[in-house]
DNA sequence: GTTATACTTTGGGCA
DNA sequence: AAAGTATAAC
């Protein structure tokens, strides 16, 4: 046990080994969170004060999750079987099957993801005649989603309008339509369960005499109703002369960066007060990061109010200064990054040690075709995720269709797909009749007749000869049988570009291998047919895949900001700093979100041990259009000193910007995409030297990104962003245009 | 009525 | 760029 204690600083000792009472504990970036988290939970057990079937851990990732049970197996020399370790979604499902009867839901429910959500929305706009102009489903899933997460069922909702009111109708029809379906989404999982523990008080108590020590990671990010779930839990019941439990949180509100999944930082402070916590410890000794590192993430953060307040330190050096490039294009700032990876790798560096970060998952395509160029190995993290590529989710939805026939989703998803005349004319109908006799559109077949009728019924048929021939079979066995007989392997092989699809379809089959194997101790207790199939299904939508390529090669790892959460490597590369990209556009305008935009940056910064690599470029491809954006307010926060310019090599004709060192930042300045597509440019000696991309400075606009440009001679004018002062067209013999360095 | 094709619109991060 | 929508062709 002292092995366990030893290397331990005083406060990550003190959190380690706190008595069992409640605790909050602020962990800066890098201080050892994870560490004391799973030392705690290993200190707890082999001190003899709690079993491991009293421990509940919760955390945000699966990825997470996971590395905390490896850890913890490996700490302690008993099995880590009796914990409860996993997200908040994942816990929820297990209660929900093993209550289901009880939470009112049928065994095999299914999860729906967010995509499965929206076309849920959508389906219902439609049969209910709902102009999606005024109810736009997206905003109608925010609603609801912000509803549930508030504890809100539509009888509790208060609505003051007419146009509240009726979203309050369609929330109450889509969870009719959900509960018909047996579906259940990702808010819907945690509000369910927090039913069911608050109204069902043999359950509840069981759990709450159960787990005696609840250990929380990334606290900040829990929204409202995770946060009532876990107070429901750690209550005592003076009744029964149940103790409650001891809530140990860790969190980092610099961190939090889940505000637009409704996460609310305030749960920090409410559990402060609200449990009375004596015990709040910081971390802000910082093992990861060199100091100009820490420095820079310091000097970022610290433009943020209402912080909780902490200081990071580190008693390694400064170490070397973080380098910014400047890229005229995206693909020269991918092809820089790619030159600086190999450089890394020639000096000795594990390209899994290199991880190349970006705001939106949109940025990786450059990423990648550079690395792919060059031959370099490297693995994406989230962007379009196994589970949630079109081949799958057909393939999916056929298998959830034989788990559970009444799934309307996976049902309207494959009726016609691959096509077999089943049209949008005949599926309306059948619609129409399933309101009718208030069955779901499988069961409403049967009683529609004529031509649709026979047609549908063939599809019908085709889904009980695969329920009845697959029943017997091994679940990989099971898909793959599925996979020709519904037709999606001869319709993607008939495809041109079908063949990355098929192998997709096969690397289906062999995920359903993997997850048999790694389930196989539960898949003995499970005795209904197709209930593993069932389970594997709710895997795909809880857990949406990390599934890269080749697992076990040293890759080059990519992922956006959020994805790297929690992780640290060697060496950083953070591409695309520029506004409206990062901070991402959508979130300049309210304070709020430029503050989530900036802990996001912060969070950017601190995954770095050794190197930090800044870059952004002046135009970039973007949906399709080219963008020239200013380079984000980010970098200027960061002091001059602890960076390193390096310089682009300077294209034949275009006057340089950035050239070799720091320059005075355009501030305030934000970008926005074009008014009009950009014109092609007129030949140089028109525009006077200028190029679009270069940044200029004008009199009375101040400075701003030439964006486009037209007209020759006396007409040669251009389009300048000058961020706060808008977007102008000007005459080029007229304004009095200055290069700007 | 259904399917193929041209055109228009949209657009973030995640369990 | 990809998904959604209107229109023409089967």
């Amino acid at each position: 046990m002292s092995d366990l204690l030893a290397n331990l600083n005083t406060e990550q000792h003190q959190a380690v080994t706190l008595p069992p009472q409640h605790a909050l504990i602020l962990a800066g970036a890098g201080s050892g969170k994870t560490r004391v988290l799973t030392t705690r939970i290993a200190w707890l057990i082999s001190s003899g004060q709690c079993d491991p079937a009293g421990i509940l851990a919760v955390t945000f990732t699966n990825k997470a999750a996971k590395e905390m049970l490896a850890r913890l197996s490996a700490m302690l020399p008993i099995s880590t079987r009796g914990m409860w370790i996993g997200t908040f979604h994942g816990l929820c499902n297990r209660l929900l099957r093993a209550h289901h009867r009880d939470a009112g839901l049928p065994q095999l429910f299914q999860i729906l993801d967010s995509a499965d959500q929206l076309a849920a929305i959508k389906r219902l706009l439609k049969t209910f005649n709902v102009d999606d102009e005024k109810f736009p489903p997206r905003e109608l899933q925010h609603f609801i989603n912000a509803q549930k997460e508030a504890g809100l069922r539509p009888d509790a909702v208060e609505a003051w309008d007419d146009y509240t009111r009726r979203r309050v109708e369609l929330y109450r029809e889509y969870e009719t339509q959900c509960q018909r379906e047996s579906v259940v989404d990702f808010a819907e999982l945690l509000l369910r369960t927090y039913e069911l523990l608050e109204r069902n008080e043999p359950v509840r108590r069981h759990y709450q005499r159960r787990f005696r020590h609840i250990l929380v990671d990334e606290f900040q990010d829990t929204n409202r109703l995770q946060y009532r779930w876990l107070k429901l839990l750690a209550a005592g019941d003076a009744a029964s002369g149940t103790p409650g439990a001891c809530l140990f949180c860790v969190g980092d509100d610099d961190q939090s960066i889940y505000r637009f999944r409704g996460a609310e930082v305030g749960n920090m402070r409410d559990f402060e007060r609200e449990f009375q916590v004596a015990n709040v410890i910081r971390l802000e000794q910082n093992y990861r990061s060199h100091g100009n590192i820490l420095d820079a993430a310091n000097a970022i953060i610290r433009h943020n109010s209402g912080r909780l307040g902490k200081n990071l330190w580190t008693e390694q050096g400064a170490g070397e200064p973080i380098r910014v490039f400047e890229a005229f294009g995206d693909s020269d700032e991918a092809r820089w990054i790619v030159e600086e990876v190999q450089q890394l790798v020639r000096e000795g560096a594990l390209r899994s040690d290199i991880a190349l970060l970006y705001r939106s998952n949109a940025q990786s395509r450059v990423l990648e075709h550079a690395l792919f160029s060059a031959g370099i190995p490297y693995r994406v993290y989230g962007g379009l995720r196994f589970f949630e590529r079109q081949e799958i989710k057909h393939a999916l939805a056929y298998l959830r269709l034989i788990a559970n026939a009444d799934d309307d989703t996976a049902f309207a998803r494959v009726v016609n797909f691959p096509t077999r005349g089943i049209g949008a004319r005949s599926l309306e109908a059948l619609q129409e009749a399933a309101r009718t006799y208030n069955t779901s559109l499988y069961a409403t077949v049967p009683h529609l007749a004529g031509k649709p009728g026979t047609v549908l019924a063939q599809f019908v048929r085709l889904i009980e000869d695969l329920r009845r021939d697959t029943a017997r079979l091994p679940l990989p066995e099971l898909v793959d049988h599925v996979l020709d007989s519904s037709g999606l392997r001869a319709h993607y092989k008939a495809e041109k570009e079908g063949r990355e699809r098929l192998e997709n379809l096969d690397e289906l089959i062999a995920a359903a291998a993997n997850f048999v194997a790694e389930s196989q101790a539960d898949a003995g207790a499970l005795g209904a047919d197709h209930a593993l199939l069932a389970d594997f299904l709710a895997h795909a939508s809880l857990e949406a895949g990390e599934h890269q390529a080749d697992q076990g090669m040293d890759a080059v790892q990519l992922m956006t900001v959020h994805a790297a959460k929690g992780l640290e490597f060697d060496a950083v590369f953070l591409s695309g700093l520029e506004e409206g990209l990062f901070p991402h556009e959508n979130a300049i305008l309210e304070a709020e979100g430029l503050e989530e935009e900036r802990r996001l940056m912060y969070v950017a910064v601190t995954r770095a041990r050794q190197r930090l690599y800044l870059s952004f470029a002046q135009s970039r491809m973007l949906h399709g259009q080219t963008r020239y954006n200013l380079r984000s307010r980010f970098l200027e926060e960061i002091p001059e000193p602890l960076t390193r310019w390096i310089t682009p090599p300077k294209p034949r004709g275009s006057a340089a910007t950035g050239f070799g060192g720091y320059y005075e930042p355009p501030r305030g300045a934000f970008s926005s995409r074009p008014a009009a597509p950009p014109a092609p440019v007129p030949p140089r000696k028109n525009t006077g030297g200028l190029q679009v991309g270069q940044l200029v400075s004008h009199a009375r606009f101040g400075k701003g990104v030439i964006i486009a440009a037209e007209g020759s001679g006396a007409d040669a004018r251009v389009q300048i962003n000058f961020g706060d002062a808008g977007i102008k067209w000007l005459l080029l013999g007229v304004a009095k245009l200055e290069p700007c360095n």
